[in-house]
DNA sequence: AACGATTGGTTAATCGATGTACCTCGGGAG
DNA sequence: CTCCCGAGGTACATCGATTAACCAATCGTT
């Protein structure tokens, strides 16, 4: 535990590099944002004693001069319910670290249990300039958040909607319609007529269109839903909503669920209840996350791409902050994979 | 789109809030930091003013003049696989941030692939000094980060790691031995005798402790592990793992997971071999995450309250770059859930 | 009544990097 | 020989908040 040679924790400053290297100040500031007029040979000197000394430019004292802290927000709303620690967002950070590490960017995460605190939260972050940006997430039916980032002079991207404009940049996570529509047409193709849909909270845009995608679906095939119930995406209700389903007098023959984890929770309840999944009953997911696959019976699901998604916020939210990048390339539309959960209807 | 009152971008500074309250900046500052001496009138009158005007200190600026940027770093290994985006890290995130949003610290998330992107990393975030400290996850073998993060004065806390002293202060997740001793033993009162182990990548720490705990429990009873495969957390390794235990000639009764993800690959995988859990075998995990819960048949599993022990490494981390915070109590060691994975041993 | 102590503030330096305005050469044109 | 010009750097103000040092009243004391 001997110190070693140099001095922990005391850092080295701008001015160190300019004395080690004989210049100036400035010029090693210039140097490093190839601003100013220097000689290549001075430059390559000043880098040299850059490297040498460990120095790179100091965060807050850049942030303070430029007023851009390159880093941004990702606010999740954390759960009240286990349910909560959904991997869908292990997934869309990785898409967005993805992008933003090699620019040198940071992501300051926050949890939050509800609308007044995230509102609290953007308000400080915005005040404390700690921020450029900020990604949200889930997309609500007349989202006030949007309207309080421009307020605040915060550039932020929307995940999450369907449309694609609004006060703030939005990134739809494709055209959901879409991908709902080919689960319904692979269960209707099975053989399913009795069809039931465990929805998400009706606040969230999403789940807005995802269910007109799912009965209209069904209206083409001259069909209505078996039902729709809503649920909070915790566990609690997804179970409570799938024994309700199934103790029905005349059972749905298929579920589709809002999202990986509810199916995951309604097929160990339909398992619970004596019922063979798929062959008693099918079930469907969204998001196609990693743990359905690692299910027995392996989880049918409809695959959004959960990282490109968040990949793409990235890039369109660092194009906001004046980043160059290139345009974010939303690839295709979400689509269905078809795995073990979802089998011809019984009788 | 017209903007409102405000001009949105042009943030308040600290002279706005004391031209509007009549003092110097020099008196806000001392209102919002409890320092020298001001009238409780006066301090009212700038809190006012201040709340008026939507100010809080600048960010950046603060953390130039004092050296600290109020924000942490969490570094955490990104997925190779699949199973990297492990809900475990969701858990303690939680876990952290509880302790963080309410002293008004940021976390800032950084995902690497591998060893020397992280060492790299931590010398950029020392350097720019953009945090204050690091939590490190998943103790090694000889582990070198503790001496480079020492060497570059960053306050750390290193997580997963048994004992309880080193260059930097680790958080230990409990007496891990324990919870695996009593798992065991669990396993040996209903009759198992051929019992495996799958463990996690022989250079982590806890690999060694818990797979040494498995062992001796074993021993004690005059037994030995039916066998011990190492994974690398991967959804293939812990599916070839399960697979080639369950093909032995005379298969183990009971498989003991390193942790709950590959427990629910192992879960899958002798479901799909067309056995039946627990009643052909039975299934041990570790970490008690909320997904085990959600399957038929309920993961039996170690719990280790992986929230309490990412809010403890908070606390001391935090205590470590000068907030006065209670000592972390790291509360009971970790237990046994027994659920339904686990039964009788067959024949 | 004069003086030290106390209360309640203010002034000015400082953190580290950046960018504008300016300065200083050496060389070529006139 | 003088003047101008551009290449190559430097000096200094600045971003916003913090804090040590300092100062102006007011009060109690003898």
């Amino acid at each position: 535990m001997s110190a070693p040679t140099g001095r922990a924790g005391r850092r080295p400053t701008i001015k160190a590099v300019a004395a080690a290297a004989g210049v100036s100040t400035a010029a090693v500031s210039q140097a490093f944002n190839h601003k100013g007029r220097l000689s290549e040979a001075t430059r390559r000197r000043i880098l040299d004693a850059a490297l040498q000394l460990g120095w790179s430019p100091s965060a807050p004292a850049a942030a303070l001069r430029n007023a851009r802290t390159r880093s941004l927000a990702l606010v999740v709303r954390r759960p009240t319910d286990v349910l909560g620690s959904d991997p869908h967002f292990s997934e869309l950070i990785t898409g967005i670290e993805g992008e933003l590490a090699p620019r040198g960017y940071g992501l300051l995460l926050h949890l939050v249990t509800g609308p007044p605190e995230e509102h609290a939260l953007y308000e400080r972050l915005a005040a404390e300039g700690r921020v450029d940006g900020a990604v949200l997430t889930d997309a609500r039916e007349d989202d006030t958040r949007p309207a309080l980032l421009a307020r605040l002079g915060l550039p932020a991207v929307l995940l999450g909607s369907p449309d694609g404009t609004a006060v703030v940049p939005r990134i739809g996570l494709g055209d959901q319609g879409a991908g709902v529509t080919e689960a319904v047409r692979h269960l209707l193709e099975l053989g399913h007529r009795r069809i039931a849909y465990v929805a998400g909270p009706p606040e969230l845009q999403h789940t807005r269109v995802r269910r007109a995608a799912f009965e209209s679906a069904l209206r083409e095939a001259g069909l209505r839903p078996f039902a729709v119930l809503h649920t909070d995406f915790s566990e609690r209700r997804a179970v409570g909503a799938t024994e309700a389903l199934l103790d029905a007098a005349e059972r749905p023959t298929a579920l589709v669920y809002a999202n990986d984890s509810m199916a995951v929770c309604g097929i160990g309840t339909a398992q619970r209840a004596g019922l063979r999944v798929p062959r008693d009953v099918s079930v469907l997911g969204y998001d196609n996350l990693p743990l359905g696959s690692w299910l027995h019976p392996r989880l049918t699901t409809v695959d959004q791409q959960v990282q490109r998604v968040g990949a793409a916020a990235a890039r369109m939210l660092l194009a906001l902050c004046g980043e160059d990048v290139e345009e974010p390339t939303l690839t295709g539309r979400p689509r269905l994979v078809v795995r073990e959960s979802t089998g011809p209807a019984p009788g």
